[in-house]
DNA sequence: CTCGAAAATTGCGCTCGATCAATGAATCTC
DNA sequence: GAGATTCATTGATCGAGCGCAATTTTCGAG
């Protein structure tokens, strides 16, 4: 994918219309990169500049390192995210492929002065980047005061907005991460991912037909296991 | 303090020149409430809706609870910020006093609507909440893969934002909020913290001249301590 | 299909931080 | 200033989850 269509795809989920959206693209393309990157693979975006990742397709993580080497990951994104990329932390961050994976990459400041006479486009944005804050809240409270099986089943949850229901009525969930990147994500070890996986499957509230695969036969039961509170859903 | 006092502070915070500020306070004005709230109260924003808080002067703090009761403080705020209160998500959350605390609230929404014309201001905005995203993944970075140890000497320099130099020239950071609230904030007890706070102490890197003042004697021990990158400062 | 490597699962002792309990320090009320 | 109350500190035990190791499963390559 080029840059003129990656930049289409953005307009359009942000919402633009069809008039504006070639206005768009010329006003952001000085500013954009677009960068296909594979499993794995970390793109260097501007070092030191606060950076912006739409991602265009497939799936990337945000990873944070301390100088140990420790990695956490602080969150998980999808077709169709805004990533807000931190720089000049207290940890180092990197946006890591999951799969093959399409990233636009916007220096900050750039962005925002590429935009400002578009008003709905930077509240667009301002949307996706709330999105972004809300769900780390989520995710933070999580690792705080959360016990391993809390974490598993709310992380489940989480993953279900991507889900699909199944013929037997069930939620179908991809996790297109290994565990070992759930285990950064929650802040666990890999192994006890597995015991808890293990668990609510022995109970009876999921399903898992292969790897990657998990169905959330009692989506309810999740829920009073992770301690969130009922959704309207 | 009143709205419009209240409001003439967030539009200079926000860096509203002289000629325009005058506009923006009337933009404002009908979607702000302003909100004096004792020590320990959470003032009541519109029920489920997403809320926007500045906080106009004291101390506050965003608290995630669970069905279960448990308390997370997902975020302390000092004057000055911006504090974005999610709605429907997961858990519920409020925002608390920390001593009087003056904050004005905006509905998400309106706010947005009411600034359509003022791309600067929208900017301002969209800084305080991205740079309220950075400091929620710094704390979920905190609390996913670090110890005890770790996670008291990155919060004391997370809180050194605000501190003064001392006359001999050791970083003074006053912390408004109980042991409960910094625990509550770490995903530890009260009593790992006194631990933790003790054991910097034995070692010089702190010294705690009273219960709520902290001097950092050795910024960078600390640092080293949290295993955060050195700093530019 | 078979093989080989990587990923996931399961078992078991150990450690860090939670929990329970008691003491000490600070602040408030009268 | 004395007493009361809240808050912080310190000590002793306990348990959830880690770390290591051994299997088992999955999946890609040939």
């Amino acid at each position: 994918m080029d840059l003129t269509t990656g930049l289409a795809c953005f307009a359009e989920a942000i919402g633009a219309g069809e008039s504006e959206r070639q206005c768009l693209i010329e006003a952001l393309r000085p500013h954009a990169r677009i960068h296909r990157v594979a499993d794995g693979l970390e793109p260097k975006f501007d070092q030191g500049r606060a950076t912006l990742v739409y991602v265009v397709s497939g799936h990337a993580k945000l990873v944070a390192r301390s100088p140990d080497g420790r990695a956490q990951v602080v969150a998980f994104h999808f077709k169709g995210d805004v990533v807000e990329v931190p720089s000049r932390a207290d940890h180092n961050y990197s946006v890591c492929a999951i799969g093959t994976c399409e990233l636009l990459a916007f220096a900050h400041a750039e962005l925002l002065g590429a935009v400002r006479g578009n008003p709905a486009f930077l509240e667009a944005v301002f949307g996706s980047v709330i999105d972004g804050l809300v769900r780390c809240r989520e995710n933070a409270i999580n690792l705080g005061r959360k016990s391993a099986s809390e974490r598993v089943a709310g992380f489940l949850l989480t993953m279900a907005r991507h889900g699909k229901r199944g013929q037997d009525g069930a939620l179908v969930v991809e996790l297109p991460m290994s565990r070992r990147d759930v285990s950064d994500c929650l802040g666990l070890t890999i192994e006890t991912i597995s015991r808890q996986i293990s668990d609510l499957r022995k109970q009876g509230l999921i399903a898992t037909p292969s790897r990657a695969r998990v169905e959330l036969l009692d989506a309810d039961g999740l829920r009073e296991r992770a301690n969130h509170f009922a959704s309207a859903k």
